[in-house]
DNA sequence: ACCGCCGGGTGCC
DNA sequence: ACCGCCGGGTGCC
């Protein structure tokens, strides 16, 4: 199964005999990854070439557009045009027409072309100084599906399409090459950049030398006049190598770019700074002070460039506008606050809400107005103000959240009028190179700002696996994009360095109840996997083995997590009843925490399902159990008689939030808040343990929140931004789930973690930890992992580092000496 | 000659 | 356009 277009680019290969049926291995995965890259618009990057023909442009001598040796222009239907509604007309990439399409062709291509039957495309090889007509080379492109009927309605009308051509051919062997290329498209963008500056005086807080580097490069990129990339001088002309278009004007210079430093690198104190200190001619920003002294610095000249050109711009324009998304509003203010010199009046306005002031004269008088794209969106159309000014800068913060060039707020965006461009973004590119247009067509690079040219010339070339259209892309990335990575160095050494880290091994004794109850158990497990291993059947008897792992774990952390077995649910219980109750058992798991272990898979619940012993495994995993053992099928964790139409599924439920705090205070929490300030993660990979430490924690007055998987993504980004806020009344702990939450969180209020049971998987447990020890920490780290003395938690950290291993041996393959090392490894675990 | 041929006027769609 | 086409002038060789 793969796409036409790859199918047809395979044919194309056996036609000219270049590779063999080897290649046909690697077919679903390049057009798969392909097709993720390109994520498939059929108009533009979907489509194969039909094939080239040779036309003619007439009327040249009416038009002022010119064309040089190699450029290409744009096809243009002309249906109203009043001599011939099969009109088509002929344009350079500026939009100046050059001619028409001679009349017999254009009804043929008229055809094709308002039936969407092909797009048409052409390039100007020759006749560039004609007086009256020109050749030009028409290339057809469209869906595999049209080929035909554009081939054949071209041959009704007497125009035979040239179909050898080879613009289409995808050289397999370099896509790897270009794939991963295209990966590594936004790093080191840092070359020849490595300027620093200084930022004006009301800037408040110094900057690192890698922000001093990105400041330095957003002044020139605004004011130096460097030609946009792929345009050069020729004699009097100007020159885009790329489109072969010329000029007597200069090209507009784009003046801004994308700034794609990673989160935490300050991106928003680099452009705060900017706001600042390049304000017109390259001077700061004049700011009123409360101190007089203090005036002459700030207006005093700091490092003008020599090379600064603004003479045609509107120095009356003074409004920096900043466009985010309502979540980092808050985040912007805080930082202005922060960053701005006391003394220094900056004057701010955020542009939102119903009572916010739409006078353009007012706007126009701030230094910064801030604003969401949600309610620049909203403006746009009906006389909106945000659109009537001229800004001196316009900010797009977390830029890439504009990538759909269909959508109103992109449109929104790109209607503003600005000298001056910028765009924020840690993830320029989120699925694909599709995702840049946007971007440029808000810098408006030409001529990429038209879909057609982006499409013709980069687009299409690198989602087809064209060399030279990737190289193009990555020449014109570099040219408008700063990019430093946490792991990017400034002469030798790391950009930013972290605090501190210290991990500590809290030692838990058990209670002398808890002790007992636990050897009870471990013995019990103890016993059963001996006999196991006596018999032979470890293998066999596999899920049950990890339960058993499983309920020592829970009994590490606290009593009350021990799933109840079916007795507890009442043996007199009437069938209907016990349902009813293990819905409800059901319902109460998931609500605590969807991300509770399967004791099968070991992985989070995934298609939950729950047994009549009122145990929960994952669909597929239990399945595999019954399958396995067919009538003899137990429960892994209870070894109760289990059948597979006795399941009971989520859907059947009708999911309430609600939470099981009934437990008692667990000695293993030792909080000492000696320092008010210091807040702590409290982590645990069992939600219900999380549930469990609530009560007492309210009990002695805590402020907590919550996050866990069962959250919804708003309700975590409020959880999140209550628990970073710095408020003396704020959150000092965050229970957190292990699993919960993305790579990206970011708690770095926090600098105490506390984890409350180990995973099997150490990376997990470093993963959860750097979301507090990143950048953005000010304080040293300290990490408690609490293990439980003389218990299974010892020996999982023994062995914690094979547990992958241990998971792929059960149930991978049947390899005799892998299973040895398997029942070893348990062997160990239980201390038999 | 209801043709052919010549040469001037003319010219996108 | 150093073309093609059109239409008026013209007409044996």
């Amino acid at each position: 199964m793969f796409s036409s277009r790859w199918r047809f680019g395979l044919d194309r290969y056996s036609e000219v005999d270049l590779f063999t049926d080897r290649y046909e291995a690697d077919v679903e995965t390049l057009s798969q990854a392909i097709r993720a890259a390109a994520s498939e618009e059929p108009d533009a990057d979907g489509s194969v070439l039909f094939g080239h023909l040779k036309g003619t442009v007439v009327g040249l001598r009416y038009y002022t557009g010119v064309v040089n040796q190699g450029e290409m222009v744009g096809l243009v239907r002309q249906p109203e045009n009043p001599y011939d509604r099969n009109a088509v007309m002929v344009a350079n990439i500026y939009g100046n027409q050059v001619g028409h399409i001679k009349r017999e062709l254009a009804a043929a291509m008229a055809h094709v072309m308002d039936n969407n039957l092909a797009k048409v495309e052409g390039v100007v090889h020759s006749g560039t100084k004609n007086t009256f007509t020109m050749p030009v080379m028409l290339s057809f492109w469209g869906k595999e599906e049209n080929k035909n009927a554009v081939i054949e309605g071209m041959a009704r009308r007497g125009y035979k399409l040239n179909t050898g051509g080879s613009s289409a051919t995808v050289v397999i062997p370099f896509f790897f090459q270009l794939k991963n290329a295209f990966d590594n498209l936004f790093d080191g963008l840092m070359e020849s950049k490595d300027g620093e500056k200084e930022a004006a005086k009301s800037v408040g807080t110094p900057l690192l030398p890698h922000q001093k580097q990105a400041l330095s490069w957003m002044c020139a990129r605004e004011n130096k006049s460097v030609l946009p990339p792929f345009w050069e001088k020729r004699g009097e002309l100007y020159y885009n190598s790329l489109t072969c278009f010329s000029a007597k004007e200069i090209p507009e210079r784009i003046r801004g770019g994308i700034l794609a430093d990673d989160m935490g690198l300050g991106k928003t104190l680099t452009t705060i700074a900017l706001i600042l200190t390049n304000f017109h001619n390259g001077k700061p920003l004049p700011v009123e002070t409360f101190v007089s002294v203090a005036v002459c610095e700030c207006v005093q000249t700091i490092c003008v460039e020599s090379s600064v050109t603004e003479s045609a711009d509107d120095l009356s324009a003074r409004t920096t506008l900043i466009i985010c998304p309502l979540s980092v509003i808050s985040n912007w203010l805080h930082q202005l606050e922060q960053h701005v010199r006391a003394n220094v009046k900056l004057n701010v306005y955020l542009y939102y809400g119903s009572e916010r002031n739409r006078s353009k004269a007012f706007l126009s008088s701030q230094d910064v107005v801030i604003t969401t794209y949600n309610v620049l969106s909203a403006d746009s159309g009906n006389k909106s103000p945000l659109h009537g000014i001229n800004w001196l800068r316009v900010v797009l913060d977390e830029g890439h959240v504009v990538r759909n060039p269909n959508a109103q707020m992109s449109k929104a965006v790109l209607g503003l009028k600005a000298q001056r461009r910028w765009i924020l973004s840690g993830t320029p590119i989120q699925n694909s190179v599709k995702d840049l247009w946007m971007l440029l067509a808000f810098l408006r690079l030409k001529p990429f700002d038209v879909r057609e040219w982006w499409n013709r010339v980069i687009q299409r070339p690198v989602t087809q696996g064209d060399r030279a259209g990737l190289q193009n892309l990555q020449t014109l990335v570099k040219c408008i994009t700063l990019r430093r990575t946490k792991s990017s160095k400034v002469n030798g050494r790391p950009l930013v360095s972290l605090p501190e880290k210290a991990v500590c091994v809290e030692q838990v004794e058990l209670s002398q109840t808890e002790r007992e109850e636990y050897e009870l158990a471990r013995n019990e497990g103890k016993n059963t996997i001996r006999k196991y291993v006596a018999e032979g059947t470890v293998l066999r008897n596999y899920a049950d083995v990890l339960a058993i792992l499983m309920r020592l774990r829970q009994h590490c952390c606290h009593p009350d997590l021990l799933a109840k077995t079916s007795s507890d649910l009442g043996k007199t219980s009437t069938p209907a009843e016990l349902r009813e109750r293990l819905i409800d058992k059901l319902r109460l798991v998931l609500a605590s925490g969807s991300d509770e272990e399967c004791s099968v898979c070991l992985e989070s619940v995934h298609l939950p399902v729950i047994t009549h012993c009122a145990h929960v495994y994952c669909r597929p995993c239990i399945a595999q159990v019954i399958n396995t053992e067919q009538e003899t099928a137990r429960c892994p964790l209870c070894r109760s008689e289990i059948k597979a139409n006795e399941l009971v599924e989520r859907h059947l439920i009708r999911l309430l939030q609600q939470c099981d705090s009934d437990g008692k205070w667990p000695s293993m929490l030792p909080l000492r808040c000696e320092d008010s300030s210091i807040k702590y993660l409290v982590v645990s990979q069992f939600t219900r343990f999380l549930s469990i430490l609530e009560a007492p924690l309210r009990e002695h007055g805590f402020s907590f929140v919550r996050l866990d998987g069962t959250m919804s993504q708003k309700k975590r980004t409020q959880v999140i931004q209550e628990f970073q806020s710095s408020a003396a009344d704020s959150p000092a702990i965050m229970l957190l789930s292990l699993k919960a939450g993305g790579v990206g969180l970011n708690l770095t209020a926090a600098s105490h973690v506390f984890l409350m049971d180990p995973a099997w998987n150490p990376a997990t447990e470093e993963q959860c930890i750097d979301r507090c020890h990143r950048l953005g920490q000010t304080r040293k780290v300290v990490v408690t992992k609490f293990i439980v003395k003389d218990s299974v938690e010892e020996n999982m950290v023994k062995i914690q580092r094979q547990k992958q291993d241990l998971v792929e041996k059960a149930f991978g393959s049947s390899n005799t000496e892998r299973k040895t090392s398997r029942i070893d490894d348990i062997k160990a675990l239980m201390e038999l």
